[in-house]
DNA sequence: TCTGGGGTCCTAGGACCC
DNA sequence: TCTGGGGTCCTAGGACCC
């Protein structure tokens, strides 16, 4: 009989779409069952999603896809550009079915999901888990991982573990201190979330190179050297839940739209293009979270795996009084691009960041100026937000970012958009 | 030729005030 | 002119996550 964990009475589930990008592609094209398929990133750059025959080829996780293009190619596989509404869209349906199963969830990324189950009168917790995976594959064709535990950080351990050992079947329960004590055992310090690569060599010179060992390690140790964050990691690992389950997504605090060219710019006037463009994106961010920004930032750099003379630069500006309205915002976007271009470099990467984000209804009271919320530059974004959610982005923009658009990322292996795009659907026949 | 994008939290150190 | 403690606020940088 397995003594049960009595550190702790929280019961925390971690569910996680296995290989997400890669299994969305898969839900509409039946001919991607079996074979290698992988998911580029933007400008079908680096290798973001694996199947799992990609794995079992050897490619790593995030390596360049040039790389090994012609090896997945010769082995009958598949690369597919990334198709973020798809995956979004996926994404949601998964979410709707998972609530139904807990009231008490957090959506953590868009593959990924906490639901608190303290409390549920289950008998069996790998039943009940292996039952939910299988309603989630059967209504949205998405396959599940589900670890379950006494807090976050081993509900991770448990996901982890689920899909490792074939015998698992994607379900794990740690739910006593025997089989914690085991998982821990089992798992590298590296792969402990919350521990990435410079701590993962830190604790491996002091000799810790196994969960267990450093979930028994001295606080005071963990935290002088890992702050307390680390000090919270080891203590979910020993089973207190000191990580709370955030149902409701804070704000966000600051807002970034980045993305690198698909060919190199050195132009200025195509530089402010794409400057505009990602000005307007993350302005229109901050107003779907009824909020305002007191400062901006713009980056512009070169492509730093080339050879050849290097530059990169930002600058930031100050927002008084805090706006959301997209034309200043890009007006000021194009000044600082203008401070900090200089000309004869070959830009790969521009960027605009929105930071000293404060709610609306934090706006400071000014006298002097009048707010952006007082006056009728709010209600012309709000008409501009509603035209363009209900007839599709950029419905109405701004002149600024251009028509030629040179600078857009490249996207040659994209799959139709089957679930966003009516002239997309599939059709039955 | 081709190497992603978008976030969070914590700490140290400097500026400034009393 | 010199000395010191303590508090707050801000920023930069480093760690992490997916």
């Amino acid at each position: 009989m397995e003594k049960t964990c009595y550190l702790d009475n929280e019961i925390i589930a971690l569910v996680d779409c296995n290989n997400f990008y890669a299994s969305c592609e898969r839900v509409f094209n039946p001919r991607l069952q079996n074979i290698p398929v992988a998911v580029l990133s933007n400008n079908d750059g680096c290798i973001v999603s694996r199947s799992n025959e990609i794995k079992a080829l050897g490619v790593p996780m995030g390596a360049p896809g040039f790389k090994y293009e012609a090896m997945i190619r010769k082995a009958g596989g598949v690369l597919l550009s990334s198709n973020y509404s798809l995956y979004g869209d996926m994404s949601a349906r998964v979410m709707e079915v998972l609530q139904e199963f807990s009231p008490e969830f957090e959506q953590y990324s868009i593959d990924e999901a906490f639901m608190r189950l303290t409390g549920m009168q289950i008998r069996d917790w790998e039943a009940w888990a292996k039952d939910m995976r299988r309603k989630v594959l059967r209504w949205t064709g998405i396959p599940v991982s589900i670890g379950i535990s006494n807090s976050k950080t081993l509900a991770k351990v448990a996901n982890h573990h689920s899909k490792r050992h074939a015998g698992f079947h994607n379900v794990l329960a740690i739910l006593s201190e025997t089989r914690r004590e085991e998982a821990l055992k089992r798992t590298k310090v590296g792969d402990i979330w919350g521990i990435g690569r410079q701590y993962e060599k830190f604790l491996k010179q002091h000799g810790i190179e196994n969960a267990l060992e450093f979930s028994r390690a001295d606080l005071g140790f963990i935290r002088k050297y890992m702050t307390i964050v680390g000090e919270k990691t080891a203590l979910e690992l020993r089973g207190f839940s000191v990580i709370d389950l955030e149902e409701l997504p804070p704000p966000k605090k600051s807002i970034l739209t980045s993305k690198s060219f698909g060919s190199l710019i050195s132009d200025l006037n195509q530089l402010e293009e794409a400057v505009c463009e990602y000005a307007t994106r993350c302005t229109e961010k901050l107003r779907e979270q009824n909020s305002l920004a007191g400062s901006l930032m713009v980056f512009l750099g070169t492509n730093r795996y080339r050879k050849g003379p290097q530059y990169n630069n930002s600058l930031t500006a100050t927002l008084f009084p805090p706006t959301a309205y997209t034309p200043q915002i890009i007006r000021q976007s194009l000044e600082l691009l203008r401070e900090i271009w200089l000309p004869g470099f070959e830009y790969k990467k521009a960027g605009v960041m929105l930071s000293g984000i404060i709610a609306e209804e934090d706006a400071p009271l000014s006298f002097l100026e009048k707010s952006y919320l007082d006056d009728e530059r709010s209600d012309l974004m709000k008409a501009i937000d509603s035209l363009n959610r209900s007839m599709g982005r950029d419905t109405v923009r701004y002149a600024g970012s251009g028509i030629k658009r040179d600078w857009e990322m490249k996207r040659e292996l994209l799959s139709p958009r089957y679930t966003t795009n009516w002239k997309d659907l599939p059709k039955v026949k």
